[in-house]
DNA sequence: AAAGGCATGTAAGGTGTTACATGATTGT
DNA sequence: ACAATCATGTAACACCTTACATGCCTTT
C-alpha cells in the first residue's frame, strides 16, 4: 500500500513561486523582480522568504535548480518544474473550490485561477467560476443574518455605525466576487466562439 | 528627552482583542466565541492564538485583568482596557490612510474602521472615508498600467487569459471599496441631519 | 454516570519579517 | 575608482497553527 506521510499543504509562496516558474525556468533574482514590479508582489515580500521557500520546494522534489556560473563564488541557480511538481500544480489548479476556501482562503483562490490558464482546460476554468459565483450565494445567506441583527441592535446615541458599515463592506466584496465570476465566465464563452470563428 | 524602545506594532488579533474589550470587560473564553460565530472570526481562529495575545497585551499594560473565582483552580480571568489601553487604541484610530495601508494592510484598515465608531468622532471617521476613497484612485492608475501591458502581451493561442482576469477583479476590488466609502460618507451624512432633526 | 459546554492554558513546529552580510558584474 | 545593480543567502525574532491537557459545572 502507498503510505507515506502526507506533507504539508504549500503556502501561498510556495504556490505562487511554481506558478511563476512554470511558465519559464528563472532563478531567485527573477522571482523577487517579479514580486518588486507587479502584483504578484501581493503574495510577497522579501528574499529571506523567497530563497528559503525555494530551497523547501527543492527539498521535496517540486523544482530541481540548475546552477549557471558554476565554480563562481556567486553561482546563479536557475530553477525549472519537476514532473510531480507540475503534477502538483496541475492538482492544486483543478480542486474543487470548497466553503472554507472562500471564508478563510480568498487569496489563495485568487493565487488559483491566475494560473489555471496555464494549468488545465477550458472545463476546469469554467467549473471553478461556477463553483465561486454559486458558493458564494451560499454564504451570502449567512451574513445577511447578521446583517439583520445589526440593523436590530440598537446603538447608544452619537456612535455611528461603522461595525454595520464594515460588514455591508464585505458583503458587496463577496458580491463583486460572484459579478466578477460570472462576467468571467461569460468572456471565456467568447473566447471559444472566437477560437471556432 | 523621553526615550523608550519603540514597541512593536500590534498584530490584526491584538487590536481586534482591544476593540472588542473597549466594548465591555470580557474574558478569553468570550472573546473565542466571539471569534467563532460572527464575521469578526475572520481575525482568528483558535484560543492558542487568544490566550497569549491578551497576555502579551497585559504585559504591555495596555489590558487588566482581574480574577473571578479566585482560589479556583480554574480561575476566569476578566479583562478591561488600561488608561494607556485606550490612549493606544484612539490613536490608531486616527491614524491617517497610507498608502502601505490600501496596498498592505486593507484588512487592518477595515478592523479599524469597524471600531472607529465607538473609539473616534465623526469628523475622523469622515476623513478616513475620504482618505481610503482618494488613496484608491491614485493606486488605479498604477493597476491600469499593468493592465494595459497584459492587454498587449499575446497568449499562446489555447491559454485563457486568467491571469488578466485576476488583475481585473484586484481592479473591481478597489472600485468597490472606494464606492463604499462615497456611499458610507454620504449615510453618515445623513446620520448627522437625523441627530439634528 | 456520562456527555457536553465552560474556561484556561502549553508545546512543537513552521513560516514570514526585518535586518544584515557577501561578493560579482556592469556602467560612468 | 565608484556606484548601482546583480545575486544569494543567514540569523534573530515573533507570530500563528495544530494538537493536546486540565478540570469545573450543568444537564440528561
Amino acid at each position: 500500500m502507498n503510505r507515506m506521510k502526507t506533507p504539508r499543504p504549500l503556502t501561498n509562496l510556495e504556490l505562487a513561486l511554481l506558478g511563476l516558474i512554470q511558465q519559464e525556468p528563472r532563478a531567485g533574482y527573477d522571482l523577487c523582480k517579479i514580486f518588486e514590479t507587479t502584483p504578484m508582489g501581493h503574495y510577497s515580500s522579501s528574499p529571506g522568504a523567497i530563497y528559503p521557500a525555494l530551497k523547501r520546494l527543492e527539498n521535496r522534489e517540486l523544482l530541481a535548480g540548475t546552477v549557471e556560473r558554476a565554480g563562481s563564488m556567486r553561482p546563479r541557480r536557475v530553477y525549472s518544474l519537476t514532473p510531480s511538481g507540475l503534477e502538483e500544480l496541475e492538482a492544486w489548479a483543478s480542486q474543487a473550490v470548497t466553503h472554507e476556501d472562500l471564508v478563510w482562503r480568498s487569496e489563495e483562490l485568487i493565487l488559483r485561477f491566475s494560473f489555471m490558464g496555464q494549468l488545465v482546460d477550458r472545463s476546469i476554468i469554467c467549473r471553478f467560476l461556477r463553483e465561486v459565483a454559486d458558493g458564494i450565494d451560499a454564504l451570502l445567506l449567512g451574513l445577511e443574518a447578521h446583517h439583520g441583527t445589526m440593523l436590530d441592535s440598537r446603538l447608544p446615541p452619537g456612535v455611528l455605525p461603522t461595525g454595520r458599515l464594515a460588514l455591508e463592506l464585505g458583503m458587496e466584496s463577496y458580491q463583486g466576487l460572484a459579478r466578477w465570476a460570472r462576467r468571467a465566465l461569460a468572456e471565456l464563452a467568447d473566447v471559444e466562439l472566437d477560437d471556432k470563428g
